[in-house]
DNA sequence: ATCCTCCCCTAC
DNA sequence: TAAGGTAGGGGAGGAT
């Protein structure tokens, strides 16, 4: 069914639609931009009888050498209500090109310089598209924001602000080398708003998260179901109770036939039965050789696995290497699978149609799809956006309607209201249901009955298997074992020490179709993750930490927004493999790469954006791997944790609140385990104390109206920068000796943090002791504004007892009664004359924890005690109230979704 | 034995 | 040009 380039000529009759737009010829002229039907095309060129409007108000100049070239783009205009001007004019609106060298040294005032594809697709799709997807070059300056021609509905005029970003980068950069020049038009992930483009883009990343939330709909569904289901209402009047099968377990699993091509050719019925493919290319050929394509190319088959070779061997320089998200039935039998290049798919079938993304729609369909589905049952386990598994033995016995019937009915409602085809497989577990759709494919059903699993299951090949990828197939082959006939009949115990234990027993299981797990109906989630892979060049040091900044963010709003927390932290990244061509096949690919990770796990949780970064940051210094060699990176959560719900305007709160504005640090590593080194950091600190005196005036007031929004559930031990006063140096804190002999010392488990603020609150003798038994190390983290600070240290393993006595005792006061922590706090507040952060911090902590924990019976009479207490005091003391109170709330809020009703004001101050 | 970390594999 | 994400299962091998 593949349609030949070369049948262009004798194109097939389109819908009488086209026919009266005059479109029938385009088609054909779409298909390819390839010299034949160019010269084809050309013959033609003398007649000009409009065809559309569509360039209304659009007039072009076409610079140099463009594709199509300038005559067929004049005749374009012509036909399609456009004007074409052979030199540049003043009521020219666009330059067509594609020569960036051009668009650099000319000075062509403010017209955008746009690539030809503009002009071809806009054709295509039979409508003006937004030309700024398709901008060559802007060289409008901010001075001349105006735009003198017309602008699409919804487009905002955003080419001034662009150029304005690049005469900013353009100030940065000494020098303006080519290749500065393509990254002002390239974004990767250096730039800002990098993360949010890309995820609008990716289909992967809709793939995951659309799958996430189907679960998640489900739950809730559930949750909330009046036990009525509409659809279950009709389906009973057509069905005859009385002349019923009883069913003793029926799974049915339904899926959507290429999904994302089904979709898209709702709005484009003239391409149905025609190979199509879902990519962000429009054409198998790109026009620019990308350098250092074939050394990677070579290197792969040297020594990259046999289906990554497949994947490239048909690959020549100008082949786009654009993905296909999903291709149809017709291109299927051209060869073409799911994940192949454009460039390689064209090559097996070049008359393969192209089609865009359509986001919303898949959203849109899936939402139906589950919809249309929930209102016969809510026994769903949602697998993705197009898939999921459904306990239908109670359905069909409640109904009396026979595993046909119901599939009929079913896939017709469907169709109906989707307008897309789907599969459904019916079995007595998931796996027989899943390997009928198989069957029933395309836009078909089938039931495995009992009786016929043996034979079925036995000429079932092994891939066909879920949980069968790849690496496991090549195994099995190795093995001489194909289908699950063969694996019937092999030896559990080869198969187990060839694939593992569980492997091999789940495989030998499978085979015979034997699946014991359940369906899951209510899905919890032990992971959130964000990573990249694409667009990953980093130019600078800080780029990358920026980037990890954003990366942290983004991890930290999907923990946020599922309520729960972390304790565990994962950074994955992939880099450069050792002898891999600095340029990758790929545009802005990953290339050949080696993958590592690295994770953090603490004692008490993260649940905010500061610890991210930080933690990540540690371990991304501690790969130290060279920023440029960097081609992808990932922050993933796990170990998690839930917190109550919390109110959506203090979720909307914490995300505002918690992002990180220090964005712009250098790093001045100065390992050591020296002692003698570390007492000359100390002067640095002291510098640096006095730097953050003069500019933040009180460091409590600090503390109380800014930093503990974003110190929620701050590890234990891990104490903020010590910012106050020098002189506490030398006399420490009756509080700290309360937590040291509580704790040993303020330290997490494993390779975790002391902050180097607190150790140089204890006198030298004590932290010369701690210092030598934890083997410190620290950093330096300098600040681009000339602040010093010292920010963290490394810990060796400690010794197990201590360790053991960490685990035990969360918080120094943890376990008091209110009538023991009462005489504590009363000596702390009778002790000094102003409080100290580092106490005021851990007693926040505490209340912070009694609040999740649920022991609240005492909190608003320790709050009315401390009130009173503090009263008597000075404001910095009130100022230390008002901190705890804050983290206390927070608490609250996390816990119950409220606050505690409690006093906010002293007569003195505010 | 049992746990943990760092992978690898698989699926959509 | 191109948008190579994300979650879960599980194995190897070291630490306890």
């Amino acid at each position: 069914m593949c349609e030949r380039i070369l049948e262009g000529r004798k194109r097939k009759t389109k819908n009488e639609e086209d026919e009266a737009m005059g479109f029938a010829d385009f088609g054909g002229y779409f298909e390819s931009k390839k010299a034949k039907l160019v010269d084809q095309f050309k013959e033609t060129a003398g007649n000009t009888n409009v065809k559309s409007n569509i360039f209304k108000g659009i007039a072009i100049f076409v610079n140099g050498l463009t594709n199509p070239n300038s005559a067929e783009l004049k005749k374009l205009m012509a036909e399609h209500g456009g004007v074409y001007h052979g030199y540049q004019m003043s009521s020219t609106t666009h330059i067509i090109a594609s020569n960036l060298a051009y668009a650099k040294t000319k000075n062509l005032g403010s017209v955008p310089i746009v690539k030809a594809s503009w002009i071809t697709d806009s054709i295509e799709l039979r409508k003006l598209l937004d030309y700024k997807r398709y901008i060559l070059f802007s060289n409008q300056s901010a001075a001349q924001p105006k735009l003198n021609f017309p602008i699409l509905p919804g487009g905002e005029n955003d080419i001034a602000k662009e150029t304005e970003k690049d005469s900013l980068g353009s100030v940065k950069t000494v020098s303006s080398s080519p290749e500065i020049e393509k990254s002002r038009i390239t974004k990767t992930a250096s730039d800002p708003k990098f993360l949010e483009e890309f995820y609008n883009n990716s289909r992967l990343h809709l793939i995951a998260t659309m799958g996430a939330e189907f679960k998640q709909l489900v739950g809730q569904l559930r949750e909330k179901s009046d036990g009525k289901f509409l659809g279950k209402e009709l389906l009973l009047s057509k069905g005859n109770p009385s002349s019923k099968r009883t069913y003793s377990s029926v799974v049915m699993h339904i899926d959507m036939d290429c999904f994302f091509v089904s979709v898209g050719l709702r709005n484009r019925p003239e391409l149905k039965g025609k190979p199509v493919a879902v990519t962000h290319a429009r054409n198998g050929q790109i026009s620019s050789v990308r350098p250092g394509r074939s050394a990677e190319i070579a290197m792969n088959l040297e020594r990259a696995p046999e289906n990554i070779v497949e994947k490239i061997s048909n690959l020549d320089s100008h082949s786009s290497m654009s993905e296909i998200a999903c291709c149809s039935y017709e291109a299927r039998k051209c060869g073409i699978k799911n994940g192949m290049f454009l460039g390689t798919a064209v090559k097996l079938c070049p008359g393969l149609k192209t089609i865009q993304y359509d986001f919303q729609g898949y959203k849109e369909v899936a939402s139906t799809l589950y919809k249309t589905v929930a209102s016969y049952t809510l026994d769903i386990e949602a697998v993705s956006c197009d898939e999921m598994y459904v306990d239908v033995t109670k359905l069909l016995n409640d109904c009396g309607v026979v595993v046909d019937q119901f599939a009929t009915h079913l896939r017709a409602e469907i169709m109906e209201k989707t307008g897309c085809p789907c599969s459904t497989g019916f079995g007595a577990n998931k796996l027989q249901a899943r390997l009928a759709t198989k069957k029933a494919k395309p836009n078909g059903q089938f039931y495995l009955e009992v009786d016929d699993v043996e034979t079925y299951f036995s000429e079932i090949p092994l891939g066909d298997l879920p949980g069968v990828g790849r690496a496991t197939l090549s195994k099995l082959k190795n093995l001489g074992l194909v289908t699950c006939g063969d694996v019937q009949v092999s030896s559990l115990s080869i198969l187990q020490s060839e694939l593992g234990q569980k492997v091999g027993e789940t495989l030998m299981e499978q085979a015979k179709g034997i699946d014991k797990k359940p369906l899951n109906f209510h899905h919890e989630r032990k992971s959130v993750s964000a990573e990249i892979n694409y667009g990953i060049r980093f130019k600078t040091l800080e780029e990358s930490y920026n980037f990890l900044q954003s990366l942290s963010q983004e991890v930290f709003n999907r923990l946020n927004d599922i309520g729960m927390k972390a304790k565990c932290l994962t950074l994955k990244l992939m880099v450069r493999s050792a002898d891999a061509p600095t340029e990758t096949a790929k545009f802005l690919g990953h290339g050949i790469c080696d993958s590592l990770s690295k994770s953090i796990t603490s004692n008490v949780a993260i649940t905010d954006v500061k610890t991210i970064f930080k933690e990540a940051k540690q371990l991304y210094d501690k790969f130290n791997v060279p920023f440029e060699d960097l081609r992808g990176v990932g922050i993933q959560l796990s170990k998690l944790e839930k917190i109550g719900p919390t109110s959506s305007v203090m979720s909307n709160f914490l995300k505002q609140n918690s992002v990180i504005n220090e964005n712009k640090v250098t790093v001045d590593v100065i390992p050591s385990n020296d002692v003698g080194v570390m007492k000359n950091k100390q002067e640095v600190k002291q510098e640096s104390v006095s730097v953050k005196n003069d500019s933040k005036k009180n460091s409590i007031n600090t503390l109380n109206k800014k930093e503990t929004k974003s110190k929620r559930g701050r590890p234990a031990g891990t104490k903020t920068k010590a910012k106050g006063n020098v002189k506490s140096k030398t006399s420490p804190s009756p509080m700290l000796d309360k937590y040291l002999k509580n704790m040993g010392t303020p330290v997490k488990t494993n390779f975790q943090n002391i902050d180097m603020g607190v150790l140089y609150e204890l006198p030298e003798e004590l932290r010369n002791e701690i210092m030598k038994e934890y083997q410190l190390q620290h950093q330096v983290i300098t600040k681009k504004s000339g602040e010093r600070e010292i920010q963290v240290a490394d810990v060796k393993p400690q010794p197990s007892e201590l360790k053991q006595k960490i685990e035990e005792k969360k918080s120094p006061f943890d376990g008091l009664s209110w009538e023991e922590l009462k005489p504590i706090l009363k000596t702390w507040m009778t002790s000094e004359a102003d409080p100290k952060e580092i106490d005021v911090e851990m007693i926040s902590e505490h209340f912070r924890q009694l609040a999740i924990d649920r022991k609240i019976e005492n909190l608003k009479v320790i709050f009315n005690f401390l009130h009173r207490t503090f009263e008597k005091l000075n404001c910095k003391w009130h100022n230390a109230y008002f901190s705890i109170v804050n983290t206390t709330q927070q608490g609250m809020v996390a816990r119950y979704g409220g606050t505690l009703m409690v006093e906010r004001r002293f007569s003195c101050c505010k």
